[in-house]
DNA sequence: TTGCATCTTGTAATTATTACAACTTTAAAA
DNA sequence: TTTTAAAGTTGTAATAATTACAAGATGCAA
């Protein structure tokens, strides 16, 4: 959430490892790292963000492991991935339900208390299983608006 | 919507002529084709799926044409382009507000009624300043469901 | 018709992503 | 303990998506 961005939750390797083997995933120290990023960021960054911030301290750290790292957190549901327009891929581990505005000006995306009401709605007459969803809005941020 | 995948809505040359003229945009051969393939389809298609598409019949068209033109008419608000997980950029013609399910099996997407209340949500309080909203629901269509 | 702005084309460059094979680490069995 | 196998990581190479750019074509207006 917004707020969050300034509270600076702190989680603790032992919590980031706790989860990655609640999800069966061994807690290497690449895994860890990619992770603890996601939840110490309120950025949604993209994978060369990731990598370039975890770079200088994991010298040996490949790009490919990160690519690889955060396909098996998505599949695990401990990051989720985000799709935004005027962007490549970008990586949120946050997963309180919310939502996301994108800036159309600058491109940052901003944390939005989930706007929707509880149950995620039933489209099983069309044959559709509803498992999440997303909602983003497009914008200009305030820094942005000023600018025109 | 849904239904009109079947209806087949037909689109004459002269319409899209004049959607172009609209938004001051020389109506050429290029971007009636390219603005009709998307008004005569509701696949959502890729850049290389219009280019696939269009390109037998007009063979000296050039895939940056295809980029070009799409960025024009996304601009011009002609075309929505859309940003879903497990693909590339896609397109979608239809502009009446209407959100999508993505089949997280097989990728395709579908069209489904607007599911919300008729207006935006205003997040001045923050600065922001919303002019689109975008709804995703992820989940398995039939066929994906049926296989596993 | 001439000239200019717009549009289109094709190639080349860039960027994002995936494939893959070699190497390393870990955990558990012998 | 050693051994072994599975899981994880790395780097390079390949592929795919996208953008840059310069040259050529088109259409409109003087």
């Amino acid at each position: 959430m917004q707020a969050q961005r300034q509270r600076k939750v702190e989680v603790t390797t032992a919590e980031l490892s706790r989860r990655l083997l609640g999800a069966s995933l061994r807690p290497s120290m690449q895994r860890l790292a990619v992770l603890g990023d996601l939840c110490h960021h309120y950025d949604h960054p993209t994978v060369d963000t990731i990598y370039s911030r975890l770079h200088p301290q994991m010298p040996t750290l490949s790009k490919t492991t990160v690519y690889n790292t955060l396909r098996i957190l998505c599949e695990a549901g401990l990051v989720r991935s985000l799709n935004i327009e005027y962007a490549n891929q970008r990586f949120d581990g946050h997963l309180e339900p919310h939502d996301h505005f994108i800036c159309t000006g600058c491109g940052q995306v901003y944390d939005l208390p989930h706007n929707r009401a509880g149950r995620l709605p039933d489209f099983g007459d069309m044959g559709l299983h509803v498992e999440r969803e997303e909602i983003s809005y497009y914008g200009l941020c305030r820094e942005c608006q000023e600018k025109r």
